[in-house]
DNA sequence: ATATTTAAATAGAATAATTACGATTTTATA
DNA sequence: TATAAAATCGTAATTATTCTATTTAAATAT
């Protein structure tokens, strides 16, 4: 938990709060989900400030930032090379088995036709989860 | 272009110079862009009348939204299956061959293991475009 | 332990993108 | 040309996010 002080960021009680909340979280929760889920503890806290921290604790590589539908920012505390399962009907997002990836040659390919610097990629999958298909006939 | 006809929507005219401005287009652009190019030729055409035609055109499959960058959506008129390429610092949008494709085995593994009905799928690759990997030392 | 420095937190306003809504107008069709 | 359904307009409301000025607290040096 403390990766904080490696970073060289500041402990503070709000910034451990947000960590601690998201440490091993599998919801990809947006900032609305964490405010509210630790406003409780810490009523004073500011919107602000949990924005704040999150794009800290991006920028340190703490976490990732997804782009998994418009309109909202989502986070992920699992920092590794994995992509996402979306259920267009429940809005679930589910992490898909790491060995789900780009042909390594279709990303080279990439790199050499586009001169493209490839930092990361983002794979999202659409779909319905189990218990959707279910009940949509 | 008058897809339209088949699809039984209405042909009107704001939404035949919408349908104009993205035949072809290949600069993914949102609805802004979109509002401020047409808007010239109907001064008295409504933002939500943008958002309107665009969730229609979605709906019925004539235009693809994108979600790659939180906080704006974005409109591809190539329904085709392929997957883009973003520069994160110009926050251009090029697409990808088509060839850069998930392997269908991961796919296929994907549907076994979470019994998810996938629907689509969206590769967004992040990176520095050749100018602006110049650019930054 | 205390003072100093500096980064972080706060509140609230501002902005941006999108959606919602009721009144009016237009389109397609009979 | 009358009619009904759908689309448009203008505006208000909502949602997500960012900004700014000020206060507060953490880390560090004394």
């Amino acid at each position: 938990m403390e990766k904080l002080k490696k970073t060289g960021m500041k402990q503070t009680p709000q910034r451990l709060a947000i960590m601690h909340h998201l440490e091993g979280n599998k919801c990809h929760p947006s900032a609305e989900d964490i405010y509210k889920s630790i406003s409780p503890k810490f009523p004073s806290m500011s919107f602000a400030t949990v924005y704040n921290t999150l794009e800290n604790l991006k920028d340190h590589g703490l976490i990732k930032e997804l782009t998994i539908e418009s309109g909202k920012k989502r986070f992920d505390p699992d920092t590794s090379d994995h992509h996402h399962l979306i259920c267009v009907k429940c809005k679930k997002i589910v992490d898909l088995p790491q060995e789900i990836q780009l042909q390594q040659k279709a990303l080279t390919t990439a790199g050499v036709i586009k001169g493209f610097r490839i930092l990361s990629t983002q794979i999202n999958i659409y779909g319905l989860c189990p218990e959707c298909t279910k009940t949509s006939s």
